[in-house]
DNA sequence: CGGAATTGTTTTAAGCCTAAAATGTTTTTC
DNA sequence: GAAAAACATTTTAGGCTTAAAACAATTCCG
């Protein structure tokens, strides 16, 4: 049996390899399947996480988030670094503080130097509420990252500060 | 110096190392960050994936998952297989497949056998248009990935799937 | 200075999403 | 065969989310 030749979409694409603009549908099967993993396990941990904190704490994710966020900023934060923090919407996050200032989770006040900024922070309430959740919630997560090993672990987190890189860089791409 | 003892928390790790249930408040640092990036990542991606589907195709991203999944299934599904899959809520699916139905993209009927059973089906135009939008996704997803060599995508492939098992026995233990 | 662009937030309209209760149907069990 | 359990879906009530438009305050710059 001879050895076999190149495939002809492989001629093509080497031919063609600066440019990459060969006619033949190029194959990203495996691209898509590693997209639809990845989303399957966040959908499948979030859920887990949401379910959770309503039955342990009667709190919703978004809420919790959105303290945790807080808890790492103990001077406060503006709306737009909440916004950015946590890749939501300006309006979304809008709506979430005024739900945890009715709750008396959060204080809220404009910026002496600029009044259109408002500063959140948690109250002492919101802050011993959320370290109470935190602590729990850490177990929960390392429970659910249970079996891999420390190895896989560290392996994981490369290859997702890896993907991270790659996707933000298309998506500045088509936003510059 | 003298070499350093071993520290008294790991001294007690040790002794008690089958049943874990020491009182020292174990670290899982580790696994809070690697969740933190699982999330910001598939954040990223899903949020460019909507933006681009709807300004290409006024399109929104369930709509889309929904239609994914019934071109995969020729004979129709039920509104639970689909719940399933998707990883989302009955109602979701009955408000999701409404809007479908309504805008001729999905048609529903009873089934003969079974009459609680709903089965959808893509529609002839349902499944062009899905088609035509598939096609250009699967470009979007390469592109996002694209930094990554085929040998990373295979190693995290490879660990999500782990990780898939870990949290889903996690889920498990919790309800049986 | 004063208009123009920029920035930070809120509002609006529409759709997505969940948990839990309600409804209708089939299967199980006694 | 009738009551009970299980199943599939819908409804309900409330919250989350987005994109886009509107509003308000500040900064830029000629």
């Amino acid at each position: 049996m001879p050895a076999p030749l190149p495939a002809v979409n492989d001629c093509i694409e080497m031919l063609d390899s600066e440019t990459k603009a060969v006619e033949t549908p190029e194959d990203h099967a495996d691209e898509l399947r590693l997209w639809l993993r990845l989303l399957t396990c966040t959908t499948l941990i979030e859920g887990e996480v949401r379910g959770r904190l309503r039955q342990r704490f009667d709190v919703t994710l978004p809420r919790f988030d959105l303290m945790a966020q807080l808890d790492k900023a103990p001077d406060g934060m503006t709306l737009s670094d909440v916004s950015k923090r946590m890749m939501v919407s300006n309006g979304n996050v809008t709506g979430l503080v005024e739900r945890l200032v009715e709750s008396g989770h959060l204080d809220r006040r404009t910026s002496e130097t600029d009044r259109r900024v408002q500063v959140i922070r948690l109250t002492k309430l919101g802050r011993a509420e959320f370290r109470r959740m935190a602590a729990e919630h850490e177990t929960w997560i390392a429970d659910l990252f249970a079996d891999l090993t420390p190895k896989e672990v560290r392996e994981l987190m490369r290859l997702l500060a890896r993907t991270k890189a790659s996707a933000q860089k298309s998506a500045a791409r088509r936003r510059p």
